[in-house]
DNA sequence: ACTTATTTGGAACATTCGTTCTGTTATTTG
DNA sequence: CAAATAACAGAACGAATGTTCCAAATAAGT
């Protein structure tokens, strides 16, 4: 970052600037926000507290202060992080799919397989956020909100464009049904946290899917 | 409680016994339970201090130690009615109503409506203890598992009944559609903690029960 | 009245909490 | 080199954490 160092000079009054480099940041604070946003989301606002932070961001207790604030204010964008990437995420990932059931089939499955794979079992860090946090803090609440509204948004707008493009020919009301797979989506997230059976819930979501036709 | 005295008489090492009879509880050992459970409820584990529990219990701080143990053992406990309830209610629930198709639709109507009722937004107990701490404790995930595996099963013989006495004529395997609604039950309980709007879920849930037929 | 034991309020304990502050070290440009 | 400041280690803060302890008050039966 480039500092101006501006002073008097004498008793014109006149204002002169010069530049100082002062030593850059040794780290990247993207890096550090990651980092952040995982250990919120495996452990929770509550559980984490500000010295295992400070173990686990690789960074000095200070500079966590200088750089982020407070913890509330790391966590609420740590939060920010994970909700842009997930929406990016599920948006590219419809996008590489041959057609609508495909899209929803995969995305149910790799729900399912993500929960399997993570020995941390650290689940969506969304759905812990409103399990834990909700109603206490009415800012959060509102983002909570609109982060449900873009996401069966975004599933309404994929069924849409595959009923006219003629994948889907369901007469079920599509955004009722973007609500209910959205619903569904979170209902995994928390029932794959426990011991999560393949089988029993691939097959579960495949009777759920057979509402598309 | 009666307390028996034990005491020697003389050489003769006989033991003779009466009872005094101590002062007697001044508290219901069982409602101060229920206000326990409903505040871990509504705020979870780690964010529940044992101040907080002194403040609402309404008996002194001494004897929640004596009464119950420690922190861990009052919410396990508290936990453990939770799901008694629960359960108990569900079964009752079910009992109540004409056939399998409105026993659902009102089950989930009645999330719905639960959600929207409650100021407090507390959610589900059980499912707000699945996403904050699962996988801290194994011995809570065993109980967790076993409740997941309980409530699927209560489901599934109350669709199988249903079946077996011409309510139900679908050809989708029991087994998975239990699991399919549990889950989306779980979904309904998360998703409805932010700003429930009731048509919408209610729709959604409606395509869900298109399923049986 | 005496005995017994529960319940009480409140003090006390060591730890941990989130946060702030104080130096010291390190790095880059003028 | 000097100037500037980011990043550092670590102490320090008061408040809150979970837990234990103690003396006093209370209630019921002998």
């Amino acid at each position: 970052m480039i500092v101006p160092v501006s002073y008097l000079c004498g008793s014109d009054n006149i204002t002169s600037t010069f530049y100082y480099m002062p030593r850059v940041k040794l780290f990247d604070e993207n890096e550090v926000l990651v980092k952040a946003m995982n250990l919120f989301w495996k452990q929770g606002y509550s559980a984490t507290s500000v010295q295992d932070l400070v173990s686990h961001l690789g960074i000095n207790r200070a500079s966590i202060y200088d750089t982020f604030g407070d913890k509330d204010k790391l966590f609420k964008k740590s939060f920010q992080l994970y909700r842009k990437q997930s929406r990016e995420g599920l948006i590219q990932f419809f996008e590489n799919k041959q057609n609508v059931k495909i899209g929803f089939s995969e995305l149910f499955k790799n729900a399912i397989q993500e929960a399997i794979n993570d020995k941390e079992r650290k689940g969506c860090f969304v759905v812990n956020t409103i399990t834990e946090l909700v109603p206490n803090d009415e800012s959060l609440n509102e983002v909570l909100e609109i982060n449900k509204q873009d996401f069966i948004n975004i599933f309404f707008e994929y069924l849409k464009k595959g009923k006219e493009i003629g994948q889907l020919k369901t007469n079920q009301d599509l955004k009722s049904l973007a609500t209910l797979f959205y619903t569904l989506y979170n209902g995994i997230r928390v029932v794959s946290k426990v011991r999560p059976n393949k089988k029993e819930l691939t097959d579960s979501i495949k009777v759920a899917l057979s509402l598309l036709f």
